[in-house]
DNA sequence: TATCAAAATAAGAATAATTCCTATTGACAA
DNA sequence: TTGTCAATAGGAATTATTCTTATTTTGATA
């Protein structure tokens, strides 16, 4: 079947959504934002669209925040920070993981990586000062 | 309140269970551990308790995998590698994240870095040959 | 045009992990 | 013994997520 703009609507909009915003979103921000714009959309239709991103590599998971999953639409691989108060996520993609780390994880767990996650936690810039 | 053998008998138990075995455990893998030797041991006791651990610092969190969250009774900062397939988690002691990324990751950040965490994901040993 | 099949969806039920609430128990001190 | 306070059991409640079913949308075809 031909992708028709109208057809794929929500499915399109769920990704732009997510590719649109550095917000590292949960499924229920996505479903508020955009709501307002799609007033039948259901919180269904954006979880099981965000599973397919996902089961797809369109999107990424950052695993789960305060209990609630997080999604990042910025697939290249880069460094995170998590504030532990706000839950806010910040991209640092100042910092890079040395590459060859890849390899030592391979070798090391005699296994076969496929990605490699950075993650750093603290109080984040607005937390700190509370 | 002087620290009683009985009194706290599940709460060190539940923190022994964690910290003898190299199994990144749920909080139900705890339970059913203990289930056979404590059978009066409730799951929220166990929750409750992880819970403290964790906010005390004696354990620390490994995020959801597959849906649910996974401990470590090993504090020393170290990389993990999780099987995408089995769920299993794995220490990769041998790795080292290079000390000077904290400094980095303040700095990147704006925020102040508490903790850092590495992770590789992909097929295990035996997974990858299936 | 009328009909068809397949994909996408809505709505809400169902599930599963986790937290919360209340009554009970165990330990110690007065 | 009694008071009280921490720790706990048990189960209800909550919450995020998944599943099910019926409906809608679409393009294709008769």
């Amino acid at each position: 079947m031909e992708r028709t703009a109208k057809h794929f609507r929500k499915r399109d909009a769920i990704l732009s959504c997510l590719r649109q915003t550095t917000e590292h979103p949960s499924a229920d921000w996505v479903y508020a934002k955009l709501k307002p714009e799609i007033p039948d959309l259901a919180l269904g239709t954006v979880y099981r669209n965000l599973t397919l991103f996902k089961d797809q590599g369109l999107i990424a998971s950052l695993g789960t925040v305060g209990g609630v999953e997080r999604f990042d639409g910025n697939v290249t691989p880069h460094v995170h920070f998590i504030c532990t108060n706000c839950h806010r996520i910040l991209d640092l993609s100042q910092i890079q993981v040395p590459e060859e780390l890849n390899a030592s994880a391979s070798r090391a767990s005699g296994g076969e990586v496929e990605s490699c996650q950075l993650t750093f936690r603290g109080k984040c810039g607005s937390c700190k000062e509370i």
